[in-house]
DNA sequence: TTGTAAGCGTTATCAA
DNA sequence: TTGATAACGCTTACAA
């Protein structure tokens, strides 16, 4: 293992020297700064085998070093969702090429916290946890020295105490609602998926964002809009690859068929993913009832597909700029690691409705 | 920070004493060594944020470091695959109670190598590509110092050079063909994927369990199992959640229609994975030809799922335990880092036939 | 423009 | 059973 005391003697001249002319210090004349470069070269000297001295030296002088280590954190059973493998692409276009490497910290409750961050070697979090299940997690990371007050970047959900970069759900649920209303429809149902203890701003805004279609077209939404609830396993994926998951077969029940049976009316599905609208696709079927023929539904974040028999998608959908919001999160983060950006930037990135064939004009149901 | 020496200055005792006492070293009484942690605790002493230190004395005295990281390195594209989501799901359920955090590294040609390898803050590296990919990689990181001769797990691909932990792929193909013999399909055709850069021996493998199967049912395999060369493209993931990706729609060919015109006795295809099993099941359809009615498919992997109009997954499949294979490697690696294992061991495992409705009875074609 | 010296926090050797 | 000392390789302040 070559040092800079090796190089030193080989070029008989202080150590000192050496380190001042690697780092290109402008008081070293230039042709002892190419000499020595020159022999380090030969020598094969690697800077990064002797981090540890360096930062122990950094330590001293008081300065911040930097790992090339990002640290990106996802809700458990990420991996099997489309949705984040989409976010986690665009992350990793971003990093990978800069030469950061990508830790995966899922950093549930249960585990010990990674002794990398203990030990300051993570730069900073890119995470994608709404903000209550997030505030803990930001507890522990602030109270860890070797985190301290790293940036953090949220993907998709707002934070008021850090970055984040996210959709504009106002506007996704709009061109939704939209769609079906300048299909002829009606009487429309956005599903709600209840689970208390997670962040409403992002349904709301996309209640909101239904609503003002709605008026937009001269309609009251208190009765051209309903909320129906879904049931809780809708959201999850539909297909686990795991060995005795509970979830090979989707819950086909009638809850949706039974909100039918209260309100007529309604023609068209807001869904809430693209799960959740698959699943109620299976139920109209399973209870006789057809799309687009007899009920419309467009899904959300375009990121499950539902076939035909000949292999095309027919799932209109809005679309989200997964990729490019990782893409973002992550370029913001580099820019926060060197100190080039704010610590409270927020973007907004717009959606995009890809309409395809489970939307059609209503036709007059009994 | 709190350092050995405020806490040895605390306890008016020497600072040697306190390492020792905090390793456990039985040469400090209980007692000291009793009080010293108290204090330690009391002052909130974090080893881990002396990593540094700790790692320059250790390399002062040739000892290896245990950094708690563990590299993984997947294809590209892999994270929108559920084939290799098991099998990360797999590697994550085992590390991250461990305490080991997960180092995400495509480690393409393109990219530099990360960092964090050339620091020696990686202790191992799992990796999912075949030999022929993976030789220039191994070369590179052996030939990195802050790599060297670290341990090294392939999942699903055989090593010469290092552990593996893979299925039996004879095994699997054996089963999917001896379920279609068994139904009374006496002509099969067994996908071929040919790409000339990847190591063949899985395909060998699977290829000869497939002519086991039909040995064993007194026939000859020359004449009753076929290889049909399917489009490239057949292999890769159905639907890519990314915006302005090439694959959204399959692409719905005719090769395999015009197979079945030069072979009209074969009724049972063996698919290499279990999108290509789909996309042919596509293919038929649009020729007017149904599953299971005219022809029997039979997936690999078990981890794509062909839906019916109820929600309920039509593809007959042979499963690999996945993530089971993730969780091994990942033990194993565990167990090589922490020096309980052998380099070389290798482990297979079986697969699981799971029989579901694009396998039927064949009927008389004409 | 270059050399000198001090120190980062730990571990291991050796002496007490 | 404990204490003193030397080193690991680097960065920086200061002296030459």
């Amino acid at each position: 293992m070559v040092t800079q005391r090796d190089i030193a003697q080989r070029c008989g001249i202080h150590q000192t020297t050496v380190s001042l002319a690697l780092r290109g210090d402008p008081r070293i004349s230039p042709e002892t700064t190419e000499h020595i470069l020159k022999i380090a070269r030969e020598m094969g000297y690697d800077p990064s085998a002797h981090a540890p001295a360096r930062r122990m030296a950094a330590h001293r002088h008081g300065h911040e070093v930097r790992n090339h280590v990002i640290a990106v954190a996802m809700p458990p059973q990420f991996i099997h969702m489309h949705y984040y493998a989409a976010l986690f692409q665009g992350i990793v276009d971003v990093l990978e090429p800069e030469g950061y490497a990508v830790v995966l910290a899922s950093l549930r409750g249960d585990s010990p916290l990674p002794t990398i961050f203990n030990r300051g070697d993570v730069d900073g979090l890119l995470h994608c946890h709404d903000a209550k299940h997030f505030v803990p997690l930001e507890a522990t990371l602030r109270a860890t020295p070797g985190f301290g007050d790293r940036p953090m970047v949220s993907l998709m959900w707002p934070s008021d105490t850090h970055c984040a970069v996210r959709i504009d759900d106002h506007g996704g649920a709009y061109q939704a609602a939209r769609h079906l209303l300048e299909l002829g429809h009606r009487h429309l149902a956005q599903f709600f998926g209840h689970s208390d203890d997670s962040d409403l701003r992002v349904q709301n805004a996309r209640q909101e964002g239904a609503r003002q279609a709605v008026r937009d077209f001269g309609l009251d939404p208190a009765e051209h809009l309903l909320l129906f609830d879904i049931p809780g396993r809708w959201i999850s994926p539909l297909w686990r690859p795991v060995a005795g998951a509970p979830a090979e077969r989707p819950i086909v029940g009638d809850p949706l068929v039974q909100f039918l049976r209260d309100h007529p009316q309604t023609t068209g599905f807001l869904a809430i993913n693209d799960a959740s609208a698959i699943q109620a696709w299976f139920s109209l079927n399973a209870a006789g009832l057809r799309v687009p023929d007899d009920y419309s539904i467009v899904g959300f974040d375009d990121v499950d597909p539902m076939y035909d028999d000949f292999g095309h998608n027919q799932l209109t959908s809005v679309r989200l700029p997964l990729v490019e919001i990782g893409r973002r999160a992550a370029r913001l983060m580099i820019d926060l690691v060197t100190g080039k950006a704010d610590d409270l930037a927020h973007q907004v990135l717009e959606t995009q409705l890809m309409a395809r064939g489970s939307t059609a004009a209503p036709r007059n149901l009994p």
